[in-house]
This record gives structure tokens, C-alpha cells and sequence, in this order.
DNA sequence: GACGCGTGGTC
DNA sequence: TGACCAAGCGT
């Protein structure tokens, strides 16, 4: 594989010159009003990166809002009960993300009196922070030097360089990583990051790219060679696979028993229908199916008595359910079940 | 370095 | 409809 170094990549367009291209194009169509831009503090720029790792901005801004409603500061995250902290957080996914910043939250109040910490090897030491969050931390909250390197980056500097590195394996990252830190200037550091995670939202995109509109065309090599659609390089995934998966409603009594999911694997801490491994007696209520990143879910739903479990559960009533964790499949077949009718099933 | 980990939007 | 994609991290 053809490398291209940082001196490579200089040859196109200078460090000096990318930085203030990036940035006097943030400032002029970049986006300045999200939630999170509005004060620049440190926490609300935790809350928010974790929020947004994997996750689009629009999808983040109501629990965002939510969130900070909720626990306003580091101290009030810090202390909050941890369901509730997974209830303001239920049907945005990746769940840990949830426990990792409440962790953030604590190790800040405990080690540094509530105040978020600048430098790198501290910062790297915080729950749900790596390598992005770290960048993205010191230069949205302080403003200070930090290269990031996220999915926009990659796909920006693959498609100007026309990188031959695959942006959706972590092979190539070192060099994604090298040459961001060369291109990372000393000043106007918000704005510069702001502006990579600007450019590559709304103009570099992953499909129809309006190159038209991008500050970077003249210097762009796949532009230049009218090549844009083969960049960034891509591995082809292999297709996911479906499991079954089979799930109880116990209708002895009122409302529906609940189980809280083990801290690991999928939909960690979250309240669930208790699950099976295999088709319990009972009777096949309905189906649902959801996919995950890494596999589809052919869910089975079973009235029948519970098997035995060492995990806690708890009976809700229908009209209970909504401040409680619930993965969004389970929360929606929950909502559209029509009680009447299943009170009626007799085993 | 590979894998596990969600969900909703888009084409 | 299936496939791709999103401000990645922890193990």
C-alpha cells in the first residue's frame, strides 16, 4: 500500500494554509448555534461528545437538552441515582456510554474538585474519553491544541489526499492520526475542529458532496481527478447475521414483570422482558424484529409463567413505563400490546 | 487489532 | 428492503 506522509500531503496545501481555510469558512457557514456551543463549559462539551460518538446531531440535541435539565452540573450527574441516569438516557443506544459518563462525572468531582482537567494524560484517564473525545475536550472547552480524528476527518482527508487507507477499520488510524496532528494549528483551535466536524457534515458528506460549495475544491486531489465517489476507501463488511431471540410476558397479575439486563452485552442496566435462551412453554404471542450494529434480532414474545432468575425484577403497570430504562424495541412493543386482549390468553 | 456495543435516517 | 452511515470506546 502506497503510504502518504505528512510531507506528502503538505505538498497539496500547507498546514498554514488548511487551518485558515478551515477556519474562515467555519466562520462563515459553519454551525455556531447547537446546544452544546452556547457556553463552552466543560461539562456541557462531555455530555454532548459522549453523547455524539456514533451518533448524529440531530438525534443528540432533545436528550441533550433533557439531560442537562435533569443533571445540570458535574456534582448533580455525580450524584444522581444511576436508573435515573439510564432512563434520561434509554433509546439513544450504546448504553455504557450512559455508565461511562456518570463514572466522567464522579472521577472529576473526586480527583479534580469538579473542574475538568486540560491536559491529555489526565483527560485520557476519564470514563467513555479516547484518543477523539480527548481532542475534541481540549478544543471545544478550551480552546487548546488537540488533533481529532473522527469519521468526518477521515473521510475529508481521505477524499483530499485520495488516501489509500479504509476509514471503517481502525488498520489505517496512525496515519489518519499523523496527519491530522500535522494539519492541527497552535491558535483559533475551536473553531478549526468545529470547522473539520462542519465541513465534513454538511458539504464533505458520506453521499452527494457538494463539492461546489467546498473551500478546500482547488487543493481537493479526488476533486481534481473527478473521482470523489471512490473516496474514502472502504472495506465491503460482511453481511450480519439474524438470531432468535425469545422474551416472556408474565400476565399473572397487573401490569408486566420486567428483569434488569446483566451490565454486560446488549442493552447493559436497562429493564427488559426477561429472556430466554430457548421457546419456553407458553403460548407465541407476536414478533418483532430490530437489528443492532453486529446482528439482526428475530424477536419471539411468549405469554407464559417466568423461569427462574437471580436477576432483579420488578411488576409495572402499562401506564408506569415511562421513566423507566427500556431499550426502544422492547419500549415500542410494550406501547402497541393491547392489554385487554392479552389478559384474555389462558394458558 | 478485532470485536461487541443501538438506534434512527437515508437512499 | 437491505445496506450504509453517524462528533468512538473498552476489552
Amino acid at each position: 500500500m502506497q503510504r502518504v506522509t505528512p510531507q506528502d500531503a503538505n505538498a497539496v496545501i500547507s498546514a498554514d494554509d488548511f487551518a485558515q481555510t478551515v477556519v474562515n469558512w467555519q466562520r462563515q457557514h459553519g454551525r455556531n448555534d447547537l446546544p452544546w456551543q452556547q457556553h463552552n463549559d466543560p461539562y456541557h462539551v462531555l455530555v454532548s461528545e459522549l453523547m455524539l460518538q456514533q451518533t448524529q446531531v440531530k438525534t443528540v440535541i432533545p436528550y441533550f437538552q433533557r439531560w442537562l435539565e435533569q443533571f445540570p452540573t458535574f456534582t448533580a450527574l455525580a450524584n444522581a441515582d444511576e436508573q435515573e441516569v439510564m432512563a434520561c438516557w434509554q433509546g439513544l443506544g450504546y448504553y455504557r456510554r450512559a455508565r461511562n459518563l456518570q463514572a466522567a462525572a464522579q472521577k472529576v468531582v473526586a480527583d479534580y474538585q469538579g473542574t475538568m482537567p486540560q491536559a491529555m494524560e489526565e483527560l485520557r484517564e476519564i470514563p467513555g474519553v479516547g484518543p477523539y473525545t480527548v481532542g475534541a475536550i481540549r478544543a471545544f472547552a478550551f480552546d487548546a491544541p488537540a488533533a481529532i480524528v473522527d469519521g468526518n476527518v477521515k473521510r475529508l482527508l481521505g477524499r483530499l489526499f485520495t488516501l489509500p487507507y479504509v476509514v471503517n477499520k481502525s488498520t489505517h488510524d496512525k496515519y489518519f492520526w499523523e496527519l491530522s496532528e500535522h494539519y492541527t494549528p497552535t491558535v483559533n483551535n475551536r473553531r478549526f475542529a468545529q470547522g473539520l466536524l462542519d465541513l465534513g457534515a454538511t458539504v464533505c458528506k458520506p453521499r452527494q458532496p457538494t463539492c461546489e460549495l467546498c473551500p478546500l475544491q482547488k487543493v481537493c486531489c479526488a476533486y481534481q481527478q473527478d473521482c470523489v465517489e471512490d473516496y474514502p476507501k472502504r472495506e465491503v463488511k460482511a453481511r450480519i447475521p439474524t438470531r432468535p431471540g425469545h422474551f416472556c410476558l408474565d400476565i399473572n397479575g397487573q401490569g408486566v414483570v420486567l428483569e434488569q439486563r446483566p451490565a454486560d452485552g446488549i442493552w447493559p442496566s436497562l429493564w427488559s422482558l426477561p429472556e430466554c435462551k430457548e421457546a419456553p412453554q407458553g403460548k407465541p404471542l407476536t414478533r418483532f424484529k430490530h437489528t443492532f450494529s453486529h446482528y439482526k434480532l428475530d424477536g419471539h414474545v411468549w405469554v407464559t409463567s417466568l423461569p427462574p432468575s437471580d436477576r432483579p425484577r420488578r411488576r409495572i403497570e402499562p401506564e408506569h413505563l415511562a421513566n423507566i430504562g427500556l431499550p426502544a424495541p422492547i419500549r415500542k412493543l410494550l406501547e402497541q400490546l393491547n392489554w385487554d386482549e392479552v389478559c384474555q390468553i389462558q394458558l
